[in-house]
DNA sequence: CATGAATGAGCCTTCATTCAT
DNA sequence: CATGAATGAAGGCTCATTCAT
């Protein structure tokens, strides 16, 4: 019977670390969007609070504190933006497509969710002060730059040339080239983003020359 | 009578705007320090007071706001930086010359003054968010496109290269291997950061085919 | 269910609301007290919390601001102040006991609430230099001259004579010789008071003649 | 020889004396514009030296501190609005006349003078408060009490008619229509200053009967 | 579990005052 | 004498965090 009990609490600790989980991501995602619209230093858990359907006191009920919930909120932006281009990839038969449609996504991606971008940004270079993140950002990074190399190695694959660089200057490149057209996107000056877009296909033919 | 008392005054009023400006320029760079120190969202007018021999009260005195302070501190961040390769641009007689040099002092700046790039890119980063900086930040970022511009463009000369990319590509490519280094430097990873010395000088070669 | 349930939520809500505006009362209330004592351009909030059995940030979870919490302050001064009169005039059978009693809650309210009324000339005044205050004060002024109207005009009822003036300057000249009086009082000329209550009633027999 | 020295010294002293104070009225003249413009509280002494042509130190080499600064201004307003309707009374041959010439330069001086008769109420308000200003408020009060008197009582004369009430009761009935004139005035109210003009003679003609 | 009342450290800023020059 | 550099107390306000209900 003990045995029984037992396993029936278990189940019901199971079911219940489960519900706690789902409430941590479910207010995490919420918390995004506040910080994705100002920034990290600048959204406090009350803005946070008030832009989602819950009180402040819960945010400390599922977070230890204010970092414990971004680092959260960063893993949730990391689900979405570290496989962004595989569908693109997969479907991709020539080298032309490949880089067109990577092209158009990628700039699109920047217009449409520019302030979940500078968010990452943001938070990347937090981690330059603080600890704290370091790793989830090293980390995601990593992704990142694994997903512009499934990419460029396809594209090298599909036009039959050679990549003389590493995946690391591969990505430092393409995401040099997303963080400035990104910069000038929010400071409104649309030319310099059209330069770059207009620059971006023979980059990668460098790249994969 | 009257002239010489008044070039009397001039010359007083004179030293007076000297050492007012001298006072601000001071105090201009221990904030750097500071904020360097803690970033930018993490400084306070306090913190950087204690840091100076001075009391926090100077500090409103020489400067408005914050935010006129931590504009005159990037300017002097400025004058240091967009400027940095220039005697090794000078200096070079050969292509292998000017490369090894601009790859020394690229990963020398790195270690020395890890902390003050990271606030450059910390308050890049703030601009995303918040137009207050946006303008110097966009004019140092373009000093620094210029800076590295001159070090490849004259790399190509030497070696009897081409540019197949704008200036603006260059920049971001060797920025971002920076940023990354400088993330990875303050991560104690010093494997990634030698890799990314080692790929350098290829990648310049690269650019400048 | 959800009816009930619904309810049940509309039954707690209302009753923190309850409970909030309680809150603010007494804060306003207690803010009133420090206010009177210190008056407006001395009183910071730090001092009103002390004065209080809170912390200052209490202040600022139920006030949006200074401005907001002496406002409220201030309407709780308005509803003590603005009917003071009115048992005397509902009571009074006869001219002479109208006035009498009249002037005697005058003084009785001038010696007993000599800190609260100062500042409401406090008040007052700041309203002269800043808006802030202005549309209130103008409110609470007309409510005030409307009440001695009522006092002044009843008056002339019961003795049957006529008033020859504008409420306006009826008010004026009661709030004046009020004034006065709370500035000889608070300087210790308690022989200035004391002609001024035994002039009084001629006032408001010439006013009302 | 000695006693010559002395008396020489004595002389300096004088005139130093002298100039002390010439340069205190001075300041104090300046101060007066500032503090009528903002109100006492809201006047920083760093704002009366800017908007004069001294320092601020100088402020506190001839003033002990602030308030003997504003104690000093007072005086100055004094010099001023103590006499103002002596000429009237002077000249008037008839009490219409009298009266008529009053009543224009009571609404012409509300007009014209608003900040500084604002500052006087400030001023006087402050004693309410604090002692510091307290006897030179009473002092002042007197004599425009006086001042009043001597147009209202010179008007009986001229008129035939007799005075029922006090000095201080004439005062108050005429201030509080000057103070309500004066706070319906920069309240943008013309209509309510309108009234009270309208309504000005038939006042004094009721205290002089 | 969830709420929101309450706390208090800390931030930017203002300002009277002191004092070396 | 006069200046203005420097100080530090104090003010309004924000916010992460705690905790009784």
């Amino acid at each position: 019977m003990t045995q029984v009990a037992d396993s029936k609490h278990e189940r019901i600790a199971r079911r219940q670390v489960d519900k706690f989980d789902a409430r941590r991501t479910e207010l995490a995602v919420a918390t995004l969007h506040t910080l994705a619209e100002l920034g990290y230093a600048r959204t406090s858990l009350r803005e946070i609070a008030q832009n989602s359907e819950f009180s402040h006191g819960v945010l400390h009920y599922y977070f230890a504190d204010k970092r414990d919930l971004v680092t959260e909120a960063v893993r949730q932006y990391e689900a979405v933006c570290v496989t962004r281009y595989d569908d693109v990839v997969a479907r991709a038969t020539t080298a032309e497509q490949l880089r067109d449609e990577f092209v158009a996504m990628f700039f699109d991606t920047l217009a449409q969710d520019a302030p979940l971008h500078r968010l990452w940004y943001d938070l990347r270079n937090q981690s330059l002060f603080d600890e704290t993140f370091r790793a989830d950002v090293l980390e995601i990074d990593g992704r990142r730059e694994d997903m512009v190399w499934r990419v460029v190695s396809r594209y090298a694959e599909l036009s039959g040339g050679t990549l003389s660089v590493s995946p690391a200057v591969v990505y430092v490149t393409l995401d040099g080239i997303f963080h400035r057209a990104l910069l000038h996107h929010l400071g409104g000056q649309a030319d310099t983003v059209a330069s770059l877009r207009h620059e971006l296909p023979g980059v990668i033919a460098l790249l994969a020359a």
